[in-house]
RNA sequence: GUGGGCGUAGCUCAGUUGGUUAGAGUACCAGGUUGUGGCCCUGGAUGUCGCGGGUUCAAAUCCCGUCGCUCACCCCA
């Protein structure tokens, strides 16, 4: 084999397009049933766009992203995720003056240069939302129904949310400051990786996955009691919602997500069978993003969904997508009279939207059978000389087996009648 | 970036302590019906045994290197 596809991509083959085609048009109908409009931001962008999106010291900006330098020495990079791009666009484009919250979606490829693994590649899908210019705790209840049903919809069982609130510019870095004094006190029995955690991103020591450091996890002080007083309303507020709407959700300490621009309220919807990760779904509040990337103060709430991993999921959970629908009629023939109706008959057909396939070449009509049968039609119509002589298609029914002659021109008539039952 | 497992036919895989022309299932093609699919029967085609080097009379098998895939860690959808 000379070509070989890029590590950590992969060939969409024909048996998965109905998980796609299936996932896609459920979220044609939950977006528009909320009012979201879809956009396309570019799938590259101007580094410094995310740089300063997700943040400098993230993994994803450290060591994960696509950059190149194009022809004329600008820095590109293939975008890591949705927000930052959208946010661009929407100060771009004016949408500021539009009614508060704008409320947008997009589905597209998002590129990271990570380790493959089940349920993670360099290329995968996302559908993202994101909400601009809201604060009420409404809008977050709102955006996670969003993903809530359209999961729900592709028929998953059990589904619960992971929530917690990660604080603002105000309660936040008092609260990171009370975590690390806690871990300094506890230095010596953490692992290496927490060690660095401790200075570099010390929320993400409480999400350490190595049984020596979870006691420490255990004991260490809790966020959502050192929230200042707006984002504990907030925080209770959605929850509020949540019960009302009989949502279930799982409080989670350790939830943190890893870019920098999360304010108040981050959330993750878990799911069976994409290896080792969990997360079909993470988003949260960012409120300081569009100030951050030169816009006026906009709150903001969204989130990714990996289509991968859902279709990953769907298999695990035994879900069938509707199929998509294949040709139902298939043209045999034979002789140089039988082959020229046979063309003229399969467009015709096609001109009244009966899906048919046309047999190439100069074959047994066994072989041609015989594909027909593979190709899983249901109507066979034969144009062999005996047919052409006597003015007739022969038309055969594969799923019952029988066949009859119908006169030429009304054969057309008669598939039409028959492929409608 | 770190660690484990694996690379044999289009696909899924077998290949015993190194030993003749490397196998099975499935898919494919043909015949069994000189105009009729599926099921069944018979036959056929298909491989640089990932790549490079080494050990040996002899390597798919052992050793080294390399590339790739895969799973896990970090992190994430």
């Amino acid at each position: 084999m000379n070509y070989k596809s890029v590590t950590g991509t992969r060939d969409v083959l024909p048996d998965e397009q109905p998980y796609w085609r299936f996932i896609e048009k459920k979220i044609y109908e939950i977006t528009s049933l909320y009012g979201y409009q879809r956009v396309d931001p570019p799938v590259f962008e101007q580094t410094r766009l995310f740089i300063r999106g997700v943040g400098e010291t993230t993994d994803i900006v450290e060591k994960e992203m696509y950059t190149f330098l194009d022809k004329g020495k600008n820095s590109i990079t293939l975008r890591p995720e949705f927000t930052a791009g959208v946010m661009r666009l929407y100060l771009q484009n004016g949408m500021h003056v539009l009614p508060k919250p704008v409320k947008l979606f997009s589905i597209g490829p998002i590129f990271r240069y990570e380790r493959p693994q089940a349920g993670r590649f360099r290329q995968h899908t996302q559908f993202n939302v994101e909400a601009l210019g809201e604060l009420d705790p409404a809008i977050d209840l709102e955006v996670m129904s969003i993903a809530w049903q359209l999961y729900a919809e592709l028929g998953f069982k059990g589904l619960t949310f992971q929530l917690n609130s990660t604080g603002c510019p105000e309660c936040r870095p008092k609260y990171i400051e009370t975590l690390k004094a806690y871990y300094k006190n506890h230095i010596d029995v953490i692992c290496d990786d927490c060690k660095r955690r401790l200075d570099r991103n010390a929320l993400r020591l409480l999400d350490c996955k190595k049984d020596s450091c979870q006691p420490v996890i255990a004991k260490a002080p809790v966020i959502s009691e050192h929230l200042c007083d707006e984002c504990r309303d907030h925080f209770q507020t959605l929850q509020s919602y949540l019960n009302l709407m009989g949502r279930p959700y799982t409080i989670n300490h350790k939830l943190v997500r890893g870019l920098d621009y999360y304010t108040k309220t981050v959330f993750e919807v878990w799911a069976q069978g994409i290896g080792s990760q969990n997360a079909v779904c993470g988003g949260g509040r960012y409120d300081g993003l569009v100030e951050q990337l030169g816009g006026q103060f906009t709150p903001g709430i969204g989130f990714g969904s990996g289509i991968e991993r859902i279709i990953l999921s769907m298999k695990e959970q035994g879900i069938e997508p509707d199929p998509i629908l294949s040709p139902i009629v298939m043209i045999a023939h034979s002789g140089e009279a039988g082959r020229k109706k046979a063309v003229e008959m399969t467009f015709k057909l096609r001109e009244q939207k009966m899906p048919t396939l046309l047999s190439f070449g100069e074959r047994s009509l066994k072989s041609q059978l015989r594909e027909a049968n593979r190709r899983q039609v249901k109507f066979v119509v034969i144009l062999g000389e005996r047919e052409i002589g006597e003015n007739i298609a022969a038309i055969k029914d594969l799923h019952e087996g029988k066949q009859v002659d119908i006169p030429l021109d009304e054969t057309i008539k008669f598939i039409a009648e028959k492929v409608k039952l």
